[in-house]
DNA sequence: GACAAAAGAGCTTTATAATGCACTTTCAAA
DNA sequence: TTTGAAAGTGCATTATAAAGCTCTTTTGTC
């Protein structure tokens, strides 16, 4: 899961449950500043504050072993 | 899945493939003394970071949706 | 179109993540 | 027990994330 994917993941579950950024803000103590950068693909969030967010959307963040990429063309 | 299992996933995963900090550092493009800070628990790191000591390690991070917590004493 | 609410952006300050260097500690093999 | 490699720490510098404030843009809804 990239940058991106990450982002929109985290966005839409917001938009599903219909809370606002300002909301989100307030209710994972993320500042809001913080989360309209964050959406809109700026800059480089730190664990924390994904944390947080994540938390607040009843989300959890996980890490797996990656699928292997097998070249079948040689 | 929180702060300290992230690491210790990672922490676990690097020791399995035998590979030493300073490989790892190197391999990922990540400073030794942020692994190192990273790998003892200290500080909050980014996301780019987080991701590519993952991406070396052949890890990906996913965000699902965290399983509800049911109170049956009601 | 008019209006309101939500989202996004510019600017600034403060806190702190990332980094390198040098030093210490740990630990396994000889 | 030495000793060498790996892991961990203190300190300083630089880069940048977090945050608030204000303003602009977008997106409905009437």
């Amino acid at each position: 899961m990239h940058f991106q994917n990450l982002i929109n993941t985290i966005k839409e579950r917001r938009e599903n449950l219909q809370v606002t950024q300002k909301d989100l803000a307030k209710l994972s103590g993320v500042g809001l500043r913080t989360l309209k950068q964050f959406e809109s693909a700026k800059g480089n969030p730190t664990l924390q504050t994904i944390q947080k967010l994540s938390d607040a959307l009843g989300l959890e963040i996980c890490l797996r072993v990656k699928k292997q990429v097998v070249d079948e063309t040689s």
